[in-house]
Order: structure tokens, then sequence, then C-alpha cells
DNA sequence: GCGCAGCTTATTGTATACAAATGCCATTCG
DNA sequence: CGAATGGCATTTGTATACAATAAGCTGCGC
């Protein structure tokens, strides 16, 4: 992460999601050069990037804008992940190990703690979450797959509202979670399918009603 | 198509379709740049958007190297877009318009009339399939999906052998894309999605039992 | 006042020089 | 003899200068 182009890349993917940058904003490679403190090449380096990962657009004359969403692109978005998530459990189901499934009980045990004490540490759960996730991809071992769900999975935090978060929405993960295990126990790919299509869909009503109710409390969840 | 940095693109992506750029190879940015007559600048856009799109694959410490693709890779990729074409169908039985319903009528006749007479015009097959195809994703009207699906439509084609078409898979294209018709006439989303995630898987099967059986004689049909 | 031509300015594209990192090979030490 | 180390060669990363292109503005003609 030392090199100037990661660093360029990070600080400007940061400013997308806090809101630093305005969405449908335009952007100027030497105003961020400056900003991250680094040259224009490893800026356009970024830019490139962002844009294949659709946080930035751009017009038919070659000026980058911050990319804005509408809540029917993130349904969108959320729809195409919950295929992609659903197929990636089936394929999962298949070929899960002893070990990959011991790993993400540990994660889904300890996604649990994080929210059940008397001060829930919810970017903890998140992490947790995050894992339990990854192995699921690592199990179905496909990098072409892995690669199109990143670019679905991270779009939505674009929205930018105070993060407050709703625990039993997370409480029902966890629970989704576990059903889930037992569909792999069971070497079942419909069946963990069904469940995690379901785990994702849920996820976007959550946030979909957070959204369009009470913007400044936010009650956002964007586990799944 | 006329910047430095797009020639580039076009010249390596070539390379790597005609396998002049053999799979596995290491590739460096300056001879490539000599190959495309310009400088190392555009020859680095071009690698970071063709790996991307999984074309090349850079190691850890980041040289980069023409992708290998074994069969199972390409099972996967045709696996995804089977799914992803199955969304797209099932999305544009519910927004199809006349216009466009009316458009692909003519792009399936005209393919049909490609292959019929007495040399098929095997190009023309392909370009109004291709055409076929375009009209569904624009009318399923998510650009994420289109995007996506590009990166998996065009990988297969990396395996360069002779290609000599199979008229009989052509002709079933043809049926199939006619049974697409009468589930968007219906306007029948699960019909749509089922009758084109067929269409896909057939393809696949055409196109690996042409290259495990006969590679020299190759008939190979990626048309689908 | 409106629209267009041409100029000016802003922004992105390209080339090149140099810096940093990595791989490779030879040499040395255990 | 094998593994580790140091230095050289190769390759990629970054900065910067300059070129090309697009946007915006000014003033002219109508």
């Amino acid at each position: 992460m030392s090199r100037a182009s990661d660093r360029a890349y990070n600080h400007i993917r940061n400013m997308i999601l806090s809101g630093e940058l305005q969405p449908g904003s335009q952007i100027r490679e030497e105003s961020l050069a400056e900003l991250c403190g680094v040259s224009r090449t490893p800026v356009r380096d970024s830019l490139r990037r962002l844009e294949a990962e659709m946080f930035i657009r751009r017009n038919d004359s070659q000026r980058s804008f911050v990319a804005d969403w509408s809540l029917d692109d993130l349904e969108d978005a959320f729809q195409l992940r919950a295929m992609l998530e659903g197929h990636a459990a089936k394929r999962a189901a298949r070929r899960i190990t002893r070990d990959q499934l011991a790993r993400m009980r540990i994660q889904n045990a300890q996604l649990k703690q994080a929210i059940g004490g008397a001060n829930p540490d919810v970017p903890r759960f998140l992490d947790h979450n995050r894992q339990f996730h990854a192995i699921i991809l690592e199990a179905a071992a496909s990098e072409r797959l892995s690669s199109m769900l990143l670019q679905v999975t991270e779009q939505p935090v674009v929205l930018r509202t105070a993060r407050q978060y709703d625990l039993e929405n997370l409480r029902r993960s966890h629970h989704e979670h576990e059903e889930l295990l037992n569909a792999f126990d069971n070497r079942d790919g419909d069946w963990a399918a069904a469940v995690m299509t379901a785990h994702i869909r849920r996820a976007f009503h959550a946030y979909a009603e957070a959204h369009s109710t009470d913007t400044e409390i936010g009650k956002t969840n964007l586990a799944a």
C-alpha cells in the first residue's frame, strides 16, 4: 500500500465514499494529484481503476465525474449481488472443506459476540461479516465470480448517511448465516443459494427503508 | 479510436486473441510500446484495462503475463455468462418495446439468411447474432449487467483454433432465438431466462466438444 | 439581442527521463 | 554441496514537460 498509486487510489475512493467528493461533480486530475500529494500519473491510474469499478464515470470528452446513483441503480446492484452470491453459495456447497466450515463458524460466533454485549461493536461485526462472506467466495473457487462480486458489493456505501445500525437486522444476519452453515453441512447447493439470495435481498430492503424514511437518523444496515 | 492509447489497446488485445502473444508468456511494457509504435504511457493504460478484463494477469511483483485459461476456467466463464444472460432476458421480458422486438426479428431473419444459402457467410451470421443479443441487453436496461457480460463474453475466443463452424449448431441458435422471441411476446420472464440459459450452455458444450476432440479441424462454434 | 467565429484557457493525452523495486547470477560462507 | 548475500541488469513506477483537444469567452456581424 505504500506505492503512490495505491495511496492515491485509496485516498480518492475514500473521498468518494465519505461524500467529500460530491456525486455528479467533476474531478480534475491535477487537483486530485495535489490532494493526494502525488503527480498526475498515479492519479490517472487510480481514475481508470475507479472508472472500471463504476465509482467514476467519464463523459464523451474524457472528463471525469463522481458517479451519482439513484435508488434504482442500487437496487440493480443488489439484485446482481443476490444472484452472484447465490451462485457462489451453490458452488461453495459442493466444494467447501471442513476447515473452511470451521472458520466460518468462528467468524459467525465472533460476529454474534460483537453485537451481543452491552455496547455493540458494529465495525467489528462488519469485519467478521466480511470475512464470513470471503470464506464462501474462497470455497466457490471462481476468480471471475470473486472479481465481479467485488464490483457490486461496495457500491451501496456511496450513499453517505450517518451510519447508525439496526441491531435487530444484524441479529437476523447472524441467524441467516447459521442457516447457511446448515445448508453447507448438508452439501445442499440449492438450499444454500436460496438462503443467500434471501439474505442479500433482506439487506437491500433494510437499506432502502433506512434511506427512504429518515435519512438523518439513517438506520442503515449494509451487513449481509 | 485514433488516440494512441486506444490503438495500443486494440493492438495488444488482437495480439492476444490471435495467439501472437502466447498464453502464459510474460509481456514487457517497453516491447509492447515498440510493437504499437507508441510510448509506454498509453501501453500501461491498455495493460490496466486488459488486466481488469482478465486478458492479462500480474504476479505479485507487478509483472504482466498473458492469461492462460484452462477448459475449467472457460466453463466457469460460460456458467457465469449463462446466468447473467438469463437474468438479462428476464429483465428484458418485462421492459422490451415493440420496436426492439421488431429489430430482434430482423436480426434473427438476417442471421438465418446468412447461413441459408449455398455458401454460408459465418462472419455475417456472427455479426447479426451479436446485434440480436445486444438488443436484449439494451432492453434489460442495466449498465452494470452489460459491463459484466462484456467481460465474460469475449473470453472464450482466446483459444485460437482454426475457426470452422458447424452449421447445424448455428441453425439451432436461430431456432432458440425464435423461442426467445415467443417468450418475449408473452412477456414471460421465466420462460425467456430458461431459454437463454439453455442457449448459452448448449453453446458451451458445442465449444468444448470441438476443442476436446479435434483441435485441428476445430469445429468451433461460439455463436449463442 | 442572438448566434457564430476565432481566440484563450482549462484539461486531458503522450513522451521521456529518472527513481525504485525486483529478479538474476555469481560469489562466499557454513 | 547448499543456502544466503551482495551487486548488476531488467522492469516497472513516478514526475514532469509538452502536445492535443475541448470548453468557455469575447467580440463581431446580422
